[in-house]
DNA sequence: ACATTAACGATGA
DNA sequence: TCATCGTTAATGT
């Protein structure tokens, strides 16, 4: 996806589909749009949670460092998603760090902003609720994939998961992320997930290149990822 | 067994 | 030149 403009992110997202003109008019006057260079800190990990924060070019990563050093990344956010509502609604410090992987352009809505849509707006409420209750399952078939599946099925997992449909609704088939992201982000080596992806695209679900990865059958990376 | 880290050379941008 | 990739060897659980 490449949203170049925020009325283009805006457009493409679903939330946005049932305001009203008055509620969309204050949504985008009080959002900002920001560049995040490669590599740079998107939002510092405990530092308080002031926006809901939605991916207009680029790629996110949510991740943990832990003292030692080793960062483990829980979700990668591509183009298109917006994210950040579970600490905003607790009202609690981000819980994690936000990083961009590659150069990228990031849209903040305000805590007030959305907490005063979410009171204000009926179907945006339920859409937040689908929005949670999605996140909820895709993290529960995660807990599984890992506990059942093997190797094969966990990298199948992560980076089907990219794709979807409620949580990452406009991800491209060619993934921009090397494989030493794609390892922290299934928690594997990066030798591990160059012998998987190689396996991987053996069996006809993607294709590898230099720097990143194109999903060419996401049905049959869809059933590796359920133990195929 | 099988994953991890470390290390190496090869290669693409 | 630097990041990334593919591979191997040593090590740990």
């Amino acid at each position: 996806m490449t949203t170049t403009t925020l009325d283009a992110l805006l457009a493409s997202s679903t939330w946005t589909r049932q305001l009203t003109d008055a509620q969309l008019d204050r949504v985008r006057f009080d959002m900002a749009v920001r560049p995040f260079a490669a590599g740079t800190t998107v939002c510092a990990r405990a530092t308080p949670s002031a926006h809901w924060l939605g991916v207009m070019d680029g790629m996110l990563k949510l991740e943990n460092i832990t003292e030692a050093g080793k960062s483990s990344t829980f979700a990668s956010v591509p183009a298109g998603a917006w994210f950040g509502e579970g600490a905003v609604l607790k009202g609690e410090p981000r819980p994690y760090e936000v990083v961009a992987l590659r150069d990228s352009a990031v849209a903040f809505l305000p805590r007030s902003s959305f907490m005063w849509l979410l009171e204000d707006s009926h179907p945006f409420a339920l859409w937040m609720v689908g929005h949670l209750n999605a996140r909820l399952g895709h993290f529960v078939a995660m807990v599984q994939n890992q506990r059942l599946g093997d190797i094969t099925a966990q990298v199948a997992y992560g980076l089907a998961g990219l794709f979807h449909s409620d949580l990452y609704p406009s991800t491209e088939r060619r993934i921009t992320l090397s494989q030493e992201e794609i390892g922290r982000l299934c928690g594997l080596s990066r030798q591990v997930v160059n012998r998987t992806l190689q396996e991987l695209q053996e069996r006809g679900a993607l294709r590898l290149s230099y720097g990143s990865i194109e999903v060419t059958d996401l049905d049959v990376l869809k059933a590796i990822a359920r133990g195929g």
